[in-house]
DNA sequence: ACCTGAACACCGTTCAAGT
DNA sequence: ACCTGAACACCGTTCAAGT
């Protein structure tokens, strides 16, 4: 019998399994759930056990990041125009980041951090500049579109807690009830909004839809 | 001699009172200082007094969020073009969380929990609306739309912490160090934009570039 | 090199009790 | 109505000690 994939059987410690582990624990339960003792337990250790693999808890909040940014599959530089290949980096930033709703809000601090957040910034960067961007134009707008990514993921109506099934269709009907309770003089629009507010109805969609909207409000500002 | 803003002198305790006390707190040493018993040293109370007042310690938190979002000043809907509306109600709203960079986290999952959020995102979506989108579309677009001032605002360079002052220029110090570190041909473009990323040349310049960014996008991917 | 034991300061929250 | 006292379960972290 080997190893599950969250390390509970015996087997030594590493930097690596605990970050995986801990990522996991936050796509079960929330980022608040990661914690070292939790943690510890999980891997059948005590909680001291983890300082000898990270500095402190910020540390593995930082392994969960860089495992994120890791695992980002960036397309090969194309000779297609500059507006083209910044979506295909997008997409497959958002392709990676998808999976980790509720891991997401650890990420967009972290960037500049992780090693393959490095690499994304560098790659953005790069396209911002040959679209004509200055130096500091394409710094800021690059961070901007890297945090947007996170914004789209964390921001998808019903996403944003670790419940399911049962529990989560409860909390769906009490909050349609909150708004459909709204008065109708003051919130017409947002009564008729209202379910897309607590589902989303097609996630395709959606995400199409911000990827245009990056990709165009980028254009929007490229320097004449 | 009357009430501090903080609070700290004796007189009755209040939800107000408590939520200011809080948003102030988490502006000077960030989200992680707003404890429930912080708070409740700074208003020399028990910290179970406070239960009196909030639910759990989330409501304190709410409590900021509304806060905020109450500060903002909607301009008057004029009858000019959609877009043109559409900057000044997302003007009047950086306006109000720029003020609160260490405490932005909180606002983005909390404006359908707000009565103040409620109010904006009507608004948004109303003009968005009027502007051809769907209910659908325009609920998505605003959520997105109120979301990204928030990440405008959380990620300014050099925002990020409570530091001040020296501490500030350690910190500004090694992070360009680390940038500088980078192997220059792996990383040729983000050396160039480091400085960039460390310190925000010009702020004004940068909300500027945003605002077009969040507007230009919009009008991209509103429907034909 | 890698992990444990004991200890510390801090946290959110409940519940019964005071005024 | 508004606040306190005592208690509980949980947290991150240090430091000396074990193997």
């Amino acid at each position: 019998m080997a190893s599950t994939a969250t390390g509970s059987t015996k087997e030594r410690l590493s930097r690596e399994s605990l970050a995986a582990g801990a990522l996991d624990l936050a796509d079960r339960e929330g980022i608040d759930a990661v914690t070292i003792r939790r943690l510890a337990t999980e891997h059948s250790v005590t909680p001291m056990a983890l300082y000898w693999h990270f500095k402190d808890k910020d540390a593995v909040l930082d392994g969960i990041a860089e495992r994120v940014y890791a695992s980002v599959v960036l397309p090969v530089p194309s000779d297609g125009p500059w507006d083209d290949q910044l979506r295909e980096v997008l997409l497959a930033v958002l392709a990676a980041i998808r999976p980790h709703p509720l891991a997401a809000d650890l990420l967009a601090p972290r960037i500049m951090k992780s090693e393959a957040g490095l690499v994304l910034a560098e790659r953005v960067i790069g396209m911002l500049r040959r679209a004509g961007f200055s130096a500091s134009e394409a710094s800021q707008t690059a961070s901007f579109l890297l945090c947007s990514i996170v914004t789209l993921v964390t921001s998808e109506p019903g996403k944003q807690n670790p419940l399911t099934g049962e529990a989560q269709e409860d909390v769906d009907r009490s909050k349609r009830a909150k708004l459909a309770s709204l008065p109708p003089k003051l919130f017409p629009n947002l009564l008729e909004s209202a379910p897309y507010f607590v589902t989303c109805d097609n996630e395709d969609e959606y995400f199409a839809r911000g990827m245009d909207f990056l990709v165009e409000g980028t254009r929007g500002v490229r320097p004449a």
